[in-house]
DNA sequence: GGCAAGTGCTACAAAATACGTAGCAAAAAT
DNA sequence: ATTTTTGCTACGTATTTTGTAGCACTTGCC
């Protein structure tokens, strides 16, 4: 066991941050909450809203970020976040400007 | 045309956003940013760090991030990530508290 | 030198995931 | 009552990820 560069990490990635960052790193799901960032979307505008998304995936999306209490369904008003959702948004919202600035 | 609940979007995402969300919403992809943040890693010990992950896999992320400008790789030492890289990292860094919080 | 261990990386079949298109049943609008 | 719009499902195809094996190359060591 050679004693190189590196050797075991001593912070590990705890468990919860893994299973997020799995959520997240499935296509679409950032997107949507993206899409929900300023008002209320029923199923078919969040699709138009990601172009080129097919509705099995919508559907799935919307599955898991509801299990993840992200949004909430509301009955003749479509999806939008919870309050967790919204948290989360604000947390990835300086992505925006970080996507503008190094992605050109 | 009804003028429904919503019509098309007044604002909508940006090409720019639009790639980044698909780019990090691919396995795998948030978390090697992730393990990249303290310290430099080598293929193997990155592969250890990311449990569960396939070499295959792991050569394409890494490509792709290196691509994107987020990472390096430096002979002898391993991958780490650049300016561009560590900033993102700082975005993202609040992320671990809310998934800490709120996946419980 | 020679040899063992560690390195980055590739190959490839199987499983999981996403795409693309069509369309249904229920609710709403006309 | 008829048309429109809604959320959602089905299903075959394409793409992505997994899991395992191993190759070629460098590094340290006697």
């Amino acid at each position: 066991m050679a004693k190189g560069i590196q050797t075991i990490r001593e912070t590990q990635t705890s468990a919860s941050l893994a299973q997020a960052l799995d959520h997240f790193g499935r296509r679409w799901a950032l997107r949507v909450i993206w899409e929900l960032r300023s008002e209320a979307l029923n199923f078919r505008a969040l699709r138009a809203a990601c172009a080129g998304i097919s509705p099995a995936v919508m559907q799935a999306r919307l599955h898991q970020l509801r299990d993840l209490g992200l949004i909430e369904q509301i009955p003749g008003l479509g999806y939008r976040l919870t309050a967790s959702g919204e948290q989360l948004f604000r947390i990835m919202a300086p992505l925006a400007e970080w996507a503008e600035s190094h992605l050109k």
